[in-house]
DNA sequence: CTGAAAGCGCTTACAG
DNA sequence: CTGAAAGCGCTTACAG
């Protein structure tokens, strides 16, 4: 009624005793328990057949005895499923990535799921060649945050994996994507600080193409009558947020605001505004956009359009892990709101308890 | 000579035609090439029995054609080894763990091991579960970045693979274990802040318990005749470090400098020195220990004492990977060195080039 | 140089 | 409620 013994491959696993050594499997719990393997597995899965609850009992009782634990590659391999995500980031060094993978992290642990994390560097080659990796790993699903917004990152149809595309500001062909809603982040921010009354605002931002963060920018600054202000692109590093302020607030004619694509660029531009000898927010007031903990111990304190980096994580796993066969691939878009600080020139609003939360947070800008 | 077409489970594999549909396997690829299964592995593995260059060369294009990508769990299954690394961090909100996470995963990478990250959150019982979880995922190696320094983590031999403690400021029993000279690192940065003439520095630190850091600032103190000066104990956040200065500097007879054990708590305390109207650092000189990338942008720029995260990383990497049987489990000690910011007083080493590396960096301290 | 076959540890119809 | 058996996709002695 028990199975036989293991046979050995290479003499290193036990001829007999009752207590195997070195790995147990669900065959030495079965032979110890006195049932078959299948009855190991009802139990340990809950499922699919019952389990008179005395035999439950037994095999439950001979798993602890012997320190079983099922093994994970085995049951992938049955299963077709490895109860792993993927998740490619573009710099784990940056604390909005970091806050992203955490998120993720945690979100998909709670459904069961480890998380495979890797680092791009921002290198395309270097994330193709990941991405490659982790379907070769057989994770379930992956959740790419990538910094080629308009290309595509691999063609991901042929991958054999679902995707989904986390930290897009717009919807993509056939991909799952999730994302906030720059365009308006952007405005929003822009006109706090139109509404300090600044008329020449700089904007710090990436890469070579024009975007949501950008277009929202010009939004704010056309819908007050204003003329555009000036402009860095810069990578989205503290290093590119300096270069990019020097640039900007380095001339006789410099902007009275700077509203900076990133929260790093915006740490690195309070230290070039510094070196500049000019005042946050005396002088230059400063927005940023993400909301990362960083930014909350800047000095000052930025001000900042945050965005929802928990939901935004929670919704790429859930359709990773659950997803509706219904629809089709769509983006969902999350509304970003505004957490004042103190470096656009707002009173202090929560002086001498920074311990908290962040302070306001403006009412989601409307649909 | 070729073998037989893969035996449908549930209908979802094709019956027919030479381009397969669903997950390729190597069986497709050697029916393609008109070869054995053996052959393909051979191909695929460069091994271990060599195969003639005409025969390879069809298994490639095969391979080529077909996309066959080799399952990664049925590897695992049979040769016992996932080629994962578990990698569990107590906080990756931290910059010195999330710099320390993008280090294991690249020394990692090029040893063509991926990182299956978790993150414990401080809590010992959290830790414990991801440790078995990982294991459970027949990780080939645990690396474990925790706070719980005298403690036994978790009952470590029966674990049934292979762990080394990072992080780690001194031997364990049983335990490979990595860290940084914590107790000299600290004398040396404390040293640092006498030779500007402090006379009284105060102390920030975690825990409860008395670690190598705070034997280390007693050393320099006492080694210049001081007294010892006061000490807070805090989290390694932020926050705690908000709150130690707070109280180490809120009252009349405060000390004119500050040693903080971690970049975290550094930043916090610039806030409170800030609110409480102290100048960093002609009032109060700060100096702290870890050198994270955030330290270097915060304002002022802080003199750190860097630990060698990448080298650390290398060490527990390679040890997991490429064990050493010939020796006992030991403890490896870096050997941080000073970086030179503008926090201590000391001229600012490179001011209007702050795009570019540390400045000054000490020699390292005589074992 | 190449192939047939066993077996890694699981899960799950299928039959009792 | 329980068991015998097939099979997931690989690797690797073993035999030719």
């Amino acid at each position: 009624m028990a199975t036989s013994a293991p046979l050995p491959r290479d003499g290193s696993r036990p001829r007999g005793g009752s207590l195997p050594r070195g790995q147990v499997t669900r065959s030495d719990v079965a032979r110890y328990a006195g049932v078959s393997t299948a009855v190991v597995s009802y139990v340990v899965n809950s499922g699919p057949r019952p389990v008179a609850e005395a035999t439950a009992e037994r095999v439950r009782d001979a798993i602890r005895v012997l320190g079983y634990r099922p093994n994970a590659s085995a049951r992938a391999l049955r299963t077709g499923s490895t109860q792993m995500l993927g998740l490619v980031v573009p710099e784990i060094g940056n604390p909005l990535f970091a806050e992203m993978a955490i998120a993720v992290e945690q979100c998909a642990a709670r459904r069961g799921h480890a998380v495979l994390l890797v680092n791009s560097e921002s290198d395309p080659q270097v994330e193709r060649t990941l991405i490659r990796s982790l379907t070769a790993r057989q994770v379930d699903g992956i959740i790419i945050s990538t910094v080629q917004h308009g290309s595509a990152v691999v063609d991901l149809p042929t991958l054999g994996v679902p995707v989904v595309l986390l930290n897009t500001f717009s919807a993509q062909d056939g991909v799952e994507t999730v994302g906030v809603d720059a365009r308006e982040g952007a405005r929003l921010g822009v006109e706090h600080l139109i509404g300090h009354g600044h008329t020449r605002i700089g904007l710090i931002i990436g890469g070579a193409e024009v975007e949501a963060r950008e277009h929202g920018w010009q939004d704010a600054t056309r819908a007050a009558g204003l003329p555009d202000g000036p402009l860095a692109r810069e990578t989205f590093t503290r290093e590119g947020g300096y270069r990019g302020a020097l640039r900007l607030f380095g001339g006789s004619d410099r902007p009275t605001a700077l509203f900076a694509s990133s929260d790093m660029q915006a740490i690195g531009a309070l230290r070039a505004l510094g070196e500049l000898g000019l005042r946050v927010p005396e002088d230059v007031a400063v927005l940023s956009f993400d909301g990362t903990d960083e930014a909350e111990y800047a000095a000052p304190r930025l001000t900042v359009v945050r965005q929802p980096v928990e939901e935004m994580a929670e919704e790429a796993v859930a359709r990773l892990i659950d997803p509706d066969p219904e629809r089709a691939p769509h983006h969902a878009s999350f509304t970003p709101t505004l957490v004042i600080g103190r470096s656009c020139g707002c009173a202090a609003p929560s002086e001498g308890t920074a311990t908290t939360a962040p302070a306001a947070t403006a009412a989601p800008a409307p649909a």
